[in-house]
RNA sequence: GGGCCCGUAGCUCAGCGGUUAGAGCAGGGGACUCAUAAUCCCUUGGUCGUGGGUUCGAAUCCCUCCGGGCCUACCA
């Protein structure tokens, strides 16, 4: 096989949180392809960066009161400490952040204009006054300018995937301060990625760079219409690079990540004597990008023209992966499933994490799940019981005397393990690491049925036999070692110590399809622990600690919001001891800020009856209730409560609403008050409980 | 209001137009005791969410419906 040239992206993790399981489903996807490259023989270099600009950068420095780059290197340190904890090796990992990257983003921008591609004009953009900044698209939300949908961001919609630009967003508000942007005039810069349409609609559904499902989704949801622009320049304050000809105006963040790519690259070749067009200029080297579905528009349409007006090889592949679930739902802070790298390594083995995701990933956009048991028993079972165990039962037998001198006659074992091998490969090749996965230990189990049918250990009892026990040892080892190969891009570790129990290291895929022979065998020491159900019980205990030790607010116990909570019928005086309440509610949901009396007083909570109650057919959570305040006063309230309540067990009660509440327009009709309930959400959100007063209690009469 | 994804054995998933629907794990029975209570053999278990349609033939293609999930922190 001749040798390829790759070069292979994971999506850049941005610098503004922590790496954490969820992240690491790409990083270890990728780790896994690069190290079954370069087990290949092929040339592959693995390059990522941090992704450092933007406002949420800009504003969190500010927040922490240091500068940007103090806030980005120290992120940088902390991501590039997971990723190492977790054996993902690449070969340079920079920031974008840096000179290489200035350079080639104004190397990028010359050509994009240069290719007529650039567009200015005066936009009148959102302003956020509180915050004194202009708003990024993303900071922005509001309803979609096309179909109404409210709360949406300001660059595109998620239902109805139009683009289009923050100011189209009807009834505007800035996510950090929740203030009304303020329209100011400000000149942008615009790529016109429909001057491309052509060549992105052959790009995309021609030569297998994405997958199928992908290109019928671009090719439906975008191409089928003109492409907008795309508003790539952000005015002061901005924390990225200025544009060297728009002075005062820098690049969006989305403009200047994907380059760093390159600019990552870049440093690599600095550090290795190599040339820059050797890798991104040159047709026989493959481009392979690793990203989540959530970016796909950027490195899909975006990315393809910029690297086009660059002059830069377009993107062999992009293979995008679908999110993680913890136990059958997303990640949750308050369940302690959003568990940190840093986390993680604590508890447990980063290469358990390993191997249960390479069981997972297919080439498929799928999400995964990590179901928690099924994780431990994949361990147990898999890795111990069957791959280490292998060398575990025969290792003893062959300490003193090696493997044999020549390997002896198997019933063909090895061979069609050794031939698996190239099925093997390509599924590793083809991202479908499950099928790689399954296919490994169907052969371990072959192993292991071998070891029971040729029975070692009786034979061993009588000296007579020492050569047929090592012979069957030499097979065992040299099959466990084979898989220990096949393994070696997932399990790192696992297959230096099947080199050091072996005495040759394993270095090259091609050595599964050679025995091993006459080299001596060290003594034999565990390769891989079964997994401690209550180590993962500590880490998630600590992920939900995490979150709880958090928030610290200065609000007393007997603050007016500890005052609601009494008159629900809870019993704040007695103590935690009595009645064993547990800290998880308050910790779910931290006490807000101190508010005056008469901010309490503002809220009229009033008493009243539910005369009708009906479902919402088309409302997921809402329904619809009358609620009586006595005499006439009525209140049509839609609630959000469907999942706890049935209609028919709540006609009748009486209950506590928000009286004064503005009235607001909902899909189903006017919603004019809110009912007050005690919870939170909880598993399918049905964790709410209804405050009922005590009886005596009259519809109309307030909650003082 | 729209979009996307998913629904195959208890669990996680293969199969994605063609013989009696598969695997791993879990469950049950047995063997063995070298091995990290590992391994090996046998075995229970599914009208492939529902209802239609296309077809000689559908888990597999099309449509309806039901159910679940996501689209709320550039969080993969």
């Amino acid at each position: 096989m001749t040798q390829r040239r790759l070069l292979v992206t994971a999506a850049l993790p941005y610098a503004n949180g922590d790496i954490h399981i969820g992240h690491l489903v790409e990083y270890i996807q990728t780790d896994i392809w690069v190290r079954f490259q370069k087990l290949c023989g092929n040339r592959c270099v693995f390059v990522c960066a941090d992704d450092t600009h933007g406002t949420a950068i800009m504003l969190r420095a500010r927040q922490e009161k240091r500068s940007e780059t103090a806030l980005i290197d120290d992120m940088r340190t902390k991501h590039v400490a997971d990723f190492a904890g977790f054996g993902i090796e690449f070969d340079n990992y920079g920031s974008t952040h840096c000179d290489e990257n200035r350079a080639l983003c104004a190397e990028f921008w010359a050509a994009i204009r240069k290719a007529g591609l650039v567009s200015e004009r005066q936009i009148e953009q959102l302003y956020d006054p509180v915050e004194q900044t202009f708003l990024a698209d993303r900071f922005v939300k509001g309803k979609c300018p096309k179909c109404g949908t409210p709360d949406q961001y300001g660059d595109n919609c998620e239902k109805c995937f139009s683009t289009y630009s923050a100011t189209d967003l009807v009834d505007a508000y800035s996510v950090f301060s929740g203030a009304k942007p303020e329209l100011r005039p400000s000149t942008h810069w615009f790529i016109r990625t429909e001057d491309e349409h052509a060549f992105l609609a052959d790009w995309t559904q021609t030569g297998d760079h994405l997958h199928p499902d992908v290109a019928g989704w671009l090719a439906s949801a975008f191409l089928s219409e003109a492409l907008h622009d795309w508003d790539v320049s952000r005015p002061a304050k901005y924390f990225g690079f200025e544009i060297p000809d728009a002075p005062g105006n820098y690049w969006y963040v989305w403009f200047d990540a994907p380059i760093g790519y390159i600019a990552s690259t870049h440093q690599w070749c600095k550090a290795h004597g190599e040339k820059l067009e050797d890798w991104w200029r040159n047709p026989s080297v493959e481009v392979h990008h690793f990203i989540g579905k959530d970016i796909t528009r950027f490195h899909t349409l975006f990315w393809p023209v910029m690297l086009k007006a660059a002059g830069y090889s377009l993107p062999t592949k992009i293979h995008i992966h679908g999110f993680l679930t913890v136990d059958g739902e997303k990640m949750s802070k308050s369940k302690g499933t959003f568990v940190r790298a840093t986390t993680y390594l604590k508890h447990l083995d980063p290469q358990w994490l390993r191997y249960f995701y390479a069981t997972k990933l297919t080439p498929k956009l799928d999400n995964l799940d990590l179901n928690l048991t099924e994780f431990a028993d994949k361990i147990d079972v898999d890795l111990v019981g069957k791959i280490a165990n292998l060398a575990s039962r025969t290792a003893n037998f062959v300490q003193a005397s090696g493997l044999s001198a020549k390997y002896p006659d198997d019933g063909g074992l090895f061979a069609d393990v050794a031939a698996a091998g190239a099925e093997i490969a390509k599924a590793y090749e083809a991202c479908d690491f499950n099928l790689a996965m399954r296919t490994i230990m169907l052969l371990a189990d072959r192993a292991n049925k071998y070891v029971n049918d040729t029975t070692p250990w009786k034979l061993n009892k009588d000296p007579a036999n020492a050569a047929q026990v090592q012979d069957i040892c030499t097979v065992v080892l040299n099959v466990f070692r084979q898989l220990a190969t096949y393994l070696a891009p997932v399990l790192p570790k696992l297959a230096a110590d099947a080199g050091a129990l072996l005495n040759e290291p394993i270095t090259s895929w091609n050595q599964s399809q050679t025995p091993l022979v006459g080299t001596p065998v060290a003594k034999f020491q565990h390769l891989m622990n079964r997994v401690d159900r209550k180590r993962i019980e500590a880490m998630i205990e600590e992920s939900r600690d995490d979150l709880a030790a958090k928030p610290k607010t200065e609000a007393p116990g007997t603050s007016p919001a500890a005052d609601i909570t009494s008159a629900a019928g809870a019993s704040p005086a007695a103590g935690t001891s009595q009645w064993n309440d547990g800290p998880e509610p308050l910790a779910a949901e931290p006490l807000a800020l101190t508010c005056s009396i008469d901010d309490f007083t503002k809220i009229d909570l009033r008493v009243a009856r539910i005369i009708a109650a009906e479902h919402v057919p088309e409302a997921k959570k809402l329904l619809r209730l009358t609620l009586s305040l006595g005499g006439e006063e009525k209140r049509n309230v839609f609630a959000g409560i469907k999942s706890a309540y049935k209609p028919e067990d709540l006609v009748g009660r009486l209950i506590i609403c928000v009286a004064n509440l503005a009235p607001r327009q909902m899909k189903f009709g006017l919603s004019e008050g809110m009912v007050a309930a005690a919870g939170g959400g909880g598993p399918e959100g049905k964790e709410i409980y209804l405050l009922e007063p005590d009886s005596g209690a009259k519809p109309g009469h307030r909650v003082h």
